[in-house]
DNA sequence: TAGCCATATCGCCATATATCGATATGTTAG
DNA sequence: CTAACATATCGATATATGGCGATATGGCTA
């Protein structure tokens, strides 16, 4: 039941579906879905901590940056079916659009201060 | 967008999906299900009230009760999609096995005052 | 080693949510 | 018509949540 909740709960902030959303097309670092989104940094990390929570995404470090990317094989069966079903969903959202159209050209070293 | 956010907000509490576990078995009024929840009425009815409004039960007056049921033929793809899921999920969860067999012996001619 | 960069965590605030008791609304029975 | 009952709505309260800026942490590079 916990489990479940969780990602009921991981899913019901309209930012956090839109981070699914753009990790569907490809894995990005927290600065890259920090420039999409327009939120604080900080921000950003709580959802962030929130997916992985609901074992909805999954991390990797790469020397200073953290690149998320949609939890693959998950053992959370609500994970795994909710993010199955969001592939076919939301598609034609213009707010979900905008941000996967953004998120696919990031390009961190361009964002960041690198 | 608001849609989704809606029914998943609607999932996001264990209450709920008890109430929509419970649900799946036989349509039930206020009472009966305030009674196997062990909350107050109001809480009841405003619980309902947030998943009629994420188009995932539908109701009916009976004289003085009112009947909640299943929404059928969802024209809300998600609250289809999640129906339809949930009826395959949490059946082994001691606290949604307890609310359902209760349920299922709920006899509102007992339980309420009439 | 120092300093910069990316990320995480902390503390705070505003708003949302779950809960309750009290009250309003509508229905049925006497 | 009135009383009793089922449900909905209102008002209050405690907790949860989403947001921010400030700070801590860990990695690179000069």
């Amino acid at each position: 039941m916990k489990a479940f909740i969780r990602v009921m709960k991981a899913l019901s902030d309209p930012n956090r579906v839109k981070i699914i959303k753009m990790l569907e097309g490809k894995e990005l670092c927290v600065c890259e879905i920090t420039a999409v989104l327009g939120l604080a940094q900080s921000t950003v990390s709580k959802h962030l901590k929130v997916l992985e929570d609901a074992e909805l995404v999954d991390s990797s470090k790469d020397g200073a940056w953290v690149n998320y990317r949609l939890m693959e094989d998950c053992e959370n069966q609500y994970a795994a079916v909710m993010q199955e079903q969001l592939k076919g969903w939301l598609d034609d959202t213009p707010q979900i659009q905008d941000v996967v159209r953004q998120a696919g050209v990031a390009d961190r070293l361009r964002i960041c201060a690198a």
